[in-house]
DNA sequence: GCTTGGACCTGATTGC
DNA sequence: TGCAATCAGGTCCAAG
């Protein structure tokens, strides 16, 4: 889509996980999208009305791309139409589908100049593949945090963009408990624990993501992360490291998969 | 002020 | 086989 002209939108439906903002079509056909970026899992397509088009696929949202003659990420249109909620035909013929069956996902528009008060992003912590997150960062957000660590990771303000699975893949790696309290932990810890989600977020990256049901990379294909996981649903399996089993609890309402062996710090 | 739990919505899987 | 209950990658908001 960068740098090529959206002529026309069609929006199936009047809302997703939210209603569409006003106007929201005549607001993006005929702009061209002169960059895509992202800010934690948001995507953000700065478009040449001066407005950037914000867009978030939920838990089962995924663009899929078809019809363009050239380019990588052409594949067949999607076979699950009744979930087509989106659809972007672009300048030099390349249709740009959203289709998100839970529809968790949302559209939204914002001033490129202003996204920093974008409300989602004014409190928003560092992205975890930046400079700026380090085991000193955590040190000073953690400090006197009562809750869980796993709770404390998984807090946009705390740092950007980790989920249920990369958290629980980083503790696992730093040997850290998922239940000890943010505020508790070592400060060396910490410095393991910045490195090993920074190294988790980029593995992550190079295997072109997690396909656990929906997941599919731009191209369609599936990524291949899940095939690293060493305890995301793996519950009863062996450790990889001592082959006792992963377990699983539930904090703040999501499953966290550990090993109570190698997770003791 | 901080933390937790329920809600949002649909589909896949599990258990009776 | 059929149906109901449960669970899921994220985020928001009300209640505690």
């Amino acid at each position: 889509m960068e740098g090529k002209r959206i002529l026309r939108v069609e929006t199936r439906r009047k809302d997703l996980r939210f209603p569409f903002p006003e106007n929201f079509n005549q607001r993006i056909e005929g702009a061209k999208l002169t960059r895509m970026g992202r800010r934690a899992k948001y995507l953000v397509g700065e478009l040449s009305t001066g407005e950037a088009l914000i867009m978030h696929l939920g838990m089962t949202g995924r663009f899929t791309v078809s019809g363009a003659r050239h380019g990588k990420f052409h594949h067949a249109a999607g076979e699950d139409e009744k979930h087509d909620h989106v659809v972007f035909e672009m300048q030099g013929g390349a249709r740009v589908v959203f289709n998100d069956a839970r529809r968790f996902g949302f559209m939204d528009l914002w001033t490129s100049e202003a996204l920093q008060t974008y409300p989602p992003f004014a409190e928003m912590g560092p992205e975890p593949i930046s400079n700026e997150f380090s085991g000193a960062y955590l040190v000073e957000a953690f400090k006197g945090k009562k809750t869980p660590v796993k709770s404390a990771l998984l807090d946009q303000s705390v740092v950007a963009g980790l989920g249920n699975i990369y958290v629980c893949e980083a503790l696992f790696r730093s040997g850290i408990s998922p239940v000890k309290l943010a505020g508790a932990i070592r400060k060396d810890r910490l410095e393991t624990l910045s490195v090993e989600v920074r190294k988790v977020i980029e593995e992550a990256i190079v295997a072109g993501g997690s396909s656990i049901s929906d997941f599919r990379q731009s191209d369609g294909e599936l990524g291949y992360f899940q095939h690293s996981f060493q305890v995301y649903d793996r519950e009863g399996e062996a450790c990889v490291v001592c082959a006792k089993p992963v377990k699983r609890l539930v904090q703040s309402g999501r499953s966290t998969f550990y090993c109570a062996s190698c997770q003791r710090a």
